[in-house]
DNA sequence: AAGTGGTCTAGACCACGAA
DNA sequence: TCGTGGTCTAGACCACTTG
């Protein structure tokens, strides 16, 4: 089931990483031909494979010249992944304390906190540790159509995998929206904080393959403790 | 000297988005084989096409099943925009006062703040406008050897248009590093805002395609004005 | 089983850079 | 001019979804 789009471009990728981190930055790298014949495939896969390594800043293309070992970068290229995936990154044991749970009903005066979600949703509060530091709190709302008996699961580990794993719902896209904020009285004492320190509010839109809504959430995340980094092309 | 890569794909792309438009959200649309016959290029042509309107949010793609119209999403892809652009994006009217610009001779102990940055180097420092108001305030680092002469130029306007125009050093991506912060009282005051406001502070790297360090700044933005909005995907 | 998208190939021609 | 990367083609086979 492994979702290896690209096998050989891939693989070919892989084999060529160390061989580059060897060599000095702007050395040219062999040409795309000569990579072709020595592994036996087109060049096309091995142009992919070079994208690839362009992609996460390992080597940089001339046309009419060549291509060359990048000067090293630090910064990742952007991803999605779910909190969790998140602490583990960065080597912290994600946890999650469920401060509330309950299903809205279909209400007349909806508030614009869940826009886009179907009703019924549960509305579900936590907070966020990376080893027993609280990180963020959050509120997610997930229509109940969409997964029907949430109450009677574990909520405390990822809800992307608790979706993807039982019921079939994986979240492959997201729009954000970043906004840095004085975190409220309120939220700072759910967090152990001083209050008025710096923050983001997030607020995140979840997608399935098919574009359909299936996550919305709202989180705030203390300034001391989030980066925000990434890398951006032109 | 368009620098449309993909001719076909693109062009293909920009001829089916109408079409998608008026067709409802998951209705199919024809098959890459038809596609391809229809317009008389090869499959492979299609599929880019068809990855260029994936990649914006327009349509989406199931394995063995076929392309579907998607539902319609606003969040746009983030792309490396210079503050010029991103004001023109909004609407707005770009415009720079320049507080103090200086060259920084070889220095014993040199700050950090201009780390990877090649000595001597000149420090630019303005405040940035939209329509007039402050939207930001700045501190750029562009070594002299990259751009002498700098202090020759005009700077109210895009620092990366002049790099491109007028030194051949187009910046095609950049690092950055977004951290939420009560906005100091200096700061504050240069962009005549109320002390102790949320903001952003944004440090960035930009590099050329040779994956050369051509630019480093350091930016305070005004929380009230910017949000940060991007897709990101799995 | 038939039809769809996903991957890969071999080869052609174009556009650019360096000598 | 020659060698490089950039684009494109026609066709093959695989993997998946649906009837």
């Amino acid at each position: 089931m492994a979702k290896e789009e690209f096998l050989k471009p891939y693989r070919l990728a892989e084999i060529l990483r160390p061989e580059i981190a060897e060599s000095d930055p702007h050395e040219p790298i062999p040409t795309e031909r000569q990579l072709a014949e020595r592994f036996g495939v087109s060049r096309v896969s091995v142009r992919q494979a070079l994208a690839l390594l362009n992609e996460d800043g390992a080597i940089y293309t001339v046309h009419g010249s060549g291509s060359f070992v990048a000067p090293p970068r630090v910064t990742k290229q952007m991803k999605l992944l779910s909190f969790s995936q998140e602490m583990e990154v960065r080597g912290l044991k994600p946890k999650a304390k469920v401060l509330n749970v309950h299903l809205i009903e279909s209400s007349t005066n909806r508030s614009d906190d869940w826009a886009g979600i179907t009703e019924p949703t549960y509305r579900i509060e936590r907070l966020r540790y990376g080893n027993d530091d609280p990180m963020s709190w959050e509120v997610s709302y997930i229509a109940s159509e969409i997964a029907p008996d949430l109450l009677k699961q574990d909520l405390t580990g990822s809800l992307y995998t608790l979706l993807k794993n039982n019921y079939g719902q994986e979240i492959v896209s997201a729009d954000e929206q970043l906004t840095p904020v004085l975190i409220d009285s309120a939220t700072s004492t759910k967090m152990k904080l001083t209050p008025g320190k710096p923050g983001f509010e997030i607020h995140r839109h979840g997608f399935n393959v098919r574009g359909q809504q299936v996550e919305l959430s709202r989180t705030i995340r203390r300034g001391d403790r989030w980066d925000f980094k990434y890398t951006v092309r032109a």
